[in-house]
DNA sequence: GTCTATAGCCAGATAGAC
DNA sequence: GTCTATCTGGCTATAGAC
């Protein structure tokens, strides 16, 4: 059946979702994601020929939820004081609802060339250069401070995702529960903005 | 031999470091770290126990480099503006010149409770206080926009750390040879700290 | 202390019945 | 398409000679 097919297919996925991003390519067993999907181990491989090839298809999955976010930030029109407000809030709220997302990518890509080559290719399209020439324009008409675009580009993304990516030890030093740590994200979500402005206004 | 028991024993930490930061605890082989130490599989064991005790013998003997640099944020004496200009200068001259450490301490912690525990202990003696009165006083006395201390650690570290944590992506959208983004971290060392300061000045 | 050889286990992959 | 049973390889760990 080809409906039953598709259905499988994606319960496969979803189990393998989260058993890759909880543990990771190495630390997944083949056996508890088919436990976590319910069905036999030997479906796995019906499905997706090998551990490598279901790893593939989750990373791609998953990174094609993040590559937009990108892209917003660099070709979405309108006032970069706008755009700052708009991304961090979107940003903050997005992965409020999927935490372990963005340190899944950069977990693997950071140790295998292949998944480096994936993200090369969907990120071609990503251009920097409409996102630099706004800066340098606004800098050039005194409405911000002199800052390279690459710069800011870089500090927005580090002020939205670094408490996703650390948030073990970020939860030992500031020592709060996890109610406490989420308003502690709700607050950022205006206060990152807030502060990235400040720092570029002139 | 004392002296080639604590040699032996160095160099395979050594080796062991090496290994498992490129690799993680998972993806590790102990034979790669015997290789990579130029001696023989058994004598890991023989000098620790396990894989899992000698991970944790590198484990413990990394993060160890990098608790002080968070002791150094919250206990040093000094006007706030004078301590964010060295200490984003330190860090980021520290890490550029180990620039996988700590990308290897947060996948880690990320995903294994055990050590979670050894860094809550290591960091028992952090105090966010001292820091968070400091900035509650500045911004009393209106040297500073209102911020919470919280906040303004978290920046000051995401800005810091986060280009090192997700090097092989940002290299793929700022697309940059290895010289450049040495000088871009570069440019960092004086940026970070001047937009940090922007960001709170009154 | 250092090596070679091997035990023992476990996980990914496949064969084959239904 | 789905299952059970099994193969195969690779990895940690140890036994035992030197």
């Amino acid at each position: 059946m080809n409906k039953k097919t598709r259905n499988t297919e994606a319960v496969i996925l979803e189990a393998a979702k989260h058993v890759f991003q909880r543990k990771g390519m190495d630390g997944a067993r083949m056996q508890e994601i088919a436990d976590e999907a319910g069905i036999n181990k030997a479906m796995l491989h019906y499905y997706y020929k090998s551990k490598q090839q279901l790893f593939m298809a989750v990373f791609k999955s998953t990174f094609a939820l993040l590559a937009p976010q990108l892209f917003e930030i660099l070709n979405d029109n309108g006032s970069l004081e706008e755009k700052i407000r708009q991304l961090v809030e979107r940003h903050i709220s997005f992965m409020m609802v999927q935490p372990d997302l963005p340190c899944f990518i950069f977990q693997e890509v950071n140790r295998t060339p292949e998944f480096v080559a994936h993200v090369k290719n969907e990120l071609s399209k990503v251009n920097m250069e409409k996102f630099n020439c706004q800066v340098q324009k606004d800098v050039e008409q005194k409405k911000i401070l002199p800052i390279k675009g690459e710069q800011l580009f870089i500090n927005i993304l580090a002020l939205n995702l670094f408490p996703f990516l650390v948030t073990p030890v970020l939860n030992e030093i500031i020592n709060k529960s996890n109610e406490e740590f989420n308003e502690m994200l709700e607050d950022r979500k205006t206060e990152v903005a807030d502060f990235i402005i400040r720092a570029i206004k002139v």
